[in-house]
DNA sequence: TCCCATTTGTTCGACTTTGAACGTTTCAGT
DNA sequence: ACTGAAACGTTCAAAGTCGAACAAATGGGA
């Protein structure tokens, strides 16, 4: 009867919900808050604090104790067993695409945002440091947002200005899909990636134990994910003793049609050259238009040329079907939410969290040659 | 662990709840408190300890005993009807050490099992991979364990074996403070560990902000710890452009008190000689060892040599007061369950996650200078 | 502009929490 | 079993917090 007030859209004094707000900071700073010290801290009344802690611990959202207030405790009885806070956060989130990759991150994101009773509001944006920037403004700007997922372009220095801005933002971040590089001090950013390392060092092993003894790598330079790939490959060939003159490495950068058929003819030209008998291919998109090339030209795949793909969006349709390493994109979209929704819970008591996905490899008619072995990474 | 100094005028007395909590935390640490010890450490006099007890008896949550109380166990038939404690899973721990730095894991482990309504066994074992798999077999064959959560020694070949022996095993195993190595494809295993490189990062970039311009590294080898501490002390000497020459490094192992000295004695003459006027120390056990023997020589701390700890154990202890880099124990303990919480929910289909949290700088007196600064990392 | 709903402040008796004193209970060692 | 020491809990008092009732201030809409 008395609490549940604001509701009827009469006099929404900011000020209270300011001072809510306030209260909510200090408590997550600090654990604990006194009534007298956050009165005498904001010039107002020991009432009026009391009267706020009360309404927010019928929220759910503190815990009361005599002379203040604490972090929610399992230990405090009082509140309703069966609900925990009917509070709602708002969360927004910049993607650098939604065609590919990126709509399996954003729906497992909402999923899991739907069981947290949390908003998520999606941007595109390119990929490109200044247009992730101006999206991320405009969510701050027009919505009430209170938290932000993103997967900002980091290259360059115009990279590193908005890690440092991101990082500075009032409101907690999290990276999908990034991970903050060691050298710069962002250190209240957390982020959730994939190990695409990983992911290319199984592509590596997979194919190793194909019988495949000279392995190439041919990427797309112009996504954030390549360098990870590439560095996944080397380490695995570096484990598997593999020698330098058997490593084929290649870069595409984007090509239109004609282009592209002359360079996959350089790539195939320079693969008899060093004897490479298996290639990852990073983006599977390329890799579908390569085994399109390959065969077009009589190359027969797996048996004269085996192919696993990156990214498992597209590598089902080709035909044969691609071998894909496939990243947890949903799982992705998921734990960033989790991430989230546990910062703004816990606030600045929890510490920062940096979490690696490993992603799994889907075999399929394109690597998979004649004698067939378990597939034991 | 917490304050036991006063940051200004008032009282700083803890909350009812929260006195609770902290006694519901020593109580899962250690299976049982006194009131006497609890009384004393809270600087409360043993009713109002008694009177938390029972409290806390009524709800269920301990069992009463003469003198003290323990965690609610089976034979206790006092009453509290309508709680079924019928556990979903049993999960078994194995850590190195019961005194240092792993209760406070133990602790944040077992306060998130009994929200998720796990069983916890602990098991203490070496510094050793083989008595490490010993602990884990017991486990395994005497107990009914669903999961698995352990901190293995990796060095050498046994390391790698036991590794090897872990991710082969039929139930879920998650690493706490352990990460795999890249080069060995323990592609099952999941971990929680804290970013020690980032802390040792944290401690220099503070010093430098403190004026220091040489900045020596002391650490014990005998930890499994010490070399990411050491590589993150080097990125940020590195990324500072503090040339080799102002570095000094240093290692202890573990020494008796007479060769102590004489070992304290020649970093302190290393010191001079490369103008090293701040040092990281790690196990701050070994920093207070150190600071005291500063005391007694007469050299400042923080004036003539300042010093910041690793790990957060003890380093409140000593006179000056230690600043320390403190790991996020308790979480580390608390994700890893919420790892195998998870993993036996999801089963395979969920990707395998890695996750490092970053430690906290906790300043104190040892590394303050005259005119402070800001403490920004 | 005024009006009315909402929010904030003041006062003061009721209520909580804590600790000292002191009699009772429990436990371990004769 | 007996006994002394420690632990326990009842009672009471001091200190301080809480919130009902009412008064004052604020601010958005007619």
């Amino acid at each position: 009867m008395s609490n549940d007030s604001n509701q009827k859209g009469g006099g929404k004094s900011l000020f209270a919900l300011q001072r809510r707000e306030l209260l909510m900071d200090e408590l997550r700073a600090h654990g604990a808050i006194t009534v007298r010290d956050i009165a005498a801290k904001l010039g107002v009344s020991e009432l009026t604090i009391r009267r706020d802690v009360n309404s927010l611990a019928d929220g759910g959202l503190v815990s009361r104790v005599h002379g203040g207030a604490t972090l929610r405790s399992p230990l405090d009885r009082t509140a309703v067993a069966g609900k925990p806070p009917a509070y709602s956060y708002a969360i927004g989130m910049v993607v650098p695409s939604l065609d590919y990759y990126w709509p399996q991150v954003i729906s497992g994101a909402r999923e899991e945002a739907e069981g947290q009773n949390l908003r998520i509001m999606v941007r595109g944006s390119a990929y490109d440091a200044s247009d992730n920037r101006r999206q991320v403004q405009a969510l701050l700007d027009t919505q009430n947002i209170d938290g932000l997922i993103v997967a900002p372009d980091m290259a360059g220095a115009p990279g590193r200005e908005l890690l440092r801005w991101l990082n500075a933002l009032p409101i907690p971040v999290v990276l999908a899909e990034r991970r903050t590089p060691s050298d710069i001090p962002a250190h209240r950013l957390e982020w959730v990636a994939t190990d695409h390392a990983f992911g290319a060092g199984m592509a590596v092993r997979h194919l190793w134990q194909e019988g495949h003894r000279a392995i190439g790598c041919l990427t797309d330079t112009s996504s954030p994910t390549s360098p990870h790939v590439v560095r996944g490959w080397q380490q695995a060939m570096a484990a598997l003793n593999i020698p330098p003159e058997n490593q084929f490495y290649g870069e595409s950068a984007k090509l239109d049609n004609g282009e592209r058929a002359q360079h996959f003819d350089d790539v195939l030209k320079r693969c008899q050259e060093t004897g490479t008998t298996a290639l990852l291919v990073h983006s599977d998109t390329q890799a579908v238009a390569f085994v399109q090339h390959c065969v077009d030209k009589g190359i027969e795949v797996p048996g004269d040329m085996a192919i696993v793909g990156y990214d498992d969006e597209v590598a089902y349709l080709a035909e044969p079907a691609i071998s894909a390493v496939k990243p947890p994109k949903r799982y992705v979209g998921k734990v960033a939410v989790q991430l989230m929704a546990a910062r703004l819970a816990e606030g600045r008591m929890r510490p920062v969290h940096r979490i690696q996905l490993n992603p799994e490899l889907i075999l399929r008619e394109s690597s998979v040659g004649a004698q067939r072995t378990t597939h034991e990474p």
